[in-house]
DNA sequence: GATAGGGTCTATAGTCACTATAGGTTCAAG
DNA sequence: CTTGAACCTATAGTGACTATAGACCCTATC
C-alpha cells in the first residue's frame, strides 16, 4: 500500500495532481489509513500511469477519461480508441506545420536584427507591420506537449 | 473613430479581447462616446495589431506588454528586444523537437493498431506499458501556438 | 418623435490542467 | 513521547482568453 507521495514519487507525478485527477474522477476514491490519509494499490498505480503516458503525448484529460472507459471493456471494438489517437495525432501534425512556420518568421526576424536602437530594430519593425507575416489562422489556439 | 466592434473586424480580435487586454493594461483606455461606448484612434489600432502579430508568433503577452514598452522608448537600445525574441524562438525550438518525438510514438502506436477488440489494442497497450516511450520531461507543458 | 435591432456596457463565471497557499492533522522514527 | 515530514481540506491563482446575463446606447426607418 502507497502513501500519496510514494505513489507522486513512483509515478513522477506532483501530489496535488494526484488529488486533481481524483477529484474530476479520473482516479477512483483510493482506501484510507485509520487517519484519514490516502492508500494506493498496484491497480491505481496502473491507471496513473497509464494517464501520465497519455498526457505526455498531449492528450486531453477528457480523451483520457474516455480511453480509460474502453481500457476497462476489453469486449470493446479498438475503433474508438483508433479513433482517439488518430484525432491526436492529426492535431499534433496540424501543431507542426504551425510551429515550423513560426520559427521560420521568428528566426528571419532574429537574424535580421543588426543591433542599435529600438528605433531601427528589424524585430519591432517586423512586429509592426503585417506584411509579409503568416497571419493565415487569425485566432487559433494550441495547448499542451 | 472606431467602436469596438469596428476594431474587431479591422484587426480580427474579438470584442471581449480588447476589453480584455485594456483591463490588464496592454491597451490603453480610450476615449468614450458621450453615451459611454469606446471609441478608438488609428494609435491604438496599431498597438492592438502589435500586440495580435506578436500573439500569432507565440510571444506571451508579458513578453509582449515589454515589446511594446520598448517599442515606446526609441532611443533604448534593442538588445532587449532581441533577447526576448531570440529566447522565443529557443522555446519553439524547443517544442518542436518534443511535438515531433510524440508524432513518432504516436504514428507507431497508430499504424501498429490492427483493429479488434480493446484487449489486443496495441495503443492502449503502449499507453500502458511505459517500456520504450519517451518519457525524457516528465512533468512538463508548453502552452499556445 | 417613436421604435426596432444590433451593438455595446459591466460584472462574473467558466475553460484547461494544473499549481500554490493556508491552516490544520497524522504518521513514523528516535 | 516528541519531533518533523508528510498528509488533509478548501480555496484561489495561472494564462489567455471565452461565455453569459441583464442593462444600456446608437442609428435608421417610419
Amino acid at each position: 500500500m502507497l502513501s500519496i507521495g510514494a505513489l507522486s514519487r513512483q509515478t513522477g507525478t506532483k501530489v496535488p495532481t494526484i488529488r486533481y485527477y481524483e477529484k474530476i474522477g479520473l482516479l477512483p476514491e483510493p482506501g484510507r489509513s485509520t487517519g484519514g490519509q490516502r492508500r494506493y494499490g498496484s491497480a491505481e498505480a496502473d491507471r496513473l500511469a497509464f494517464i501520465r503516458h497519455a498526457r505526455q503525448l498531449g492528450f486531453p484529460l477528457d480523451d483520457i477519461r474516455e480511453l480509460l472507459d474502453l481500457s476497462d471493456h476489453p469486449d470493446r471494438p479498438c475503433e474508438e480508441v483508433d479513433a482517439i489517437a488518430r484525432r491526436q495525432l492529426d492535431l499534433i501534425g496540424q501543431r507542426l506545420e504551425r510551429l515550423v512556420a513560426l520559427q521560420g518568421e521568428l528566426q528571419r526576424m532574429v537574424t535580421s536584427c543588426q543591433g542599435g536602437a529600438t528605433s531601427d530594430c528589424r524585430v519591432l519593425e517586423v512586429l509592426r507591420s503585417h506584411a509579409n507575416c503568416l497571419c493565415e489562422t487569425p485566432g487559433d489556439r494550441a495547448p499542451d506537449a
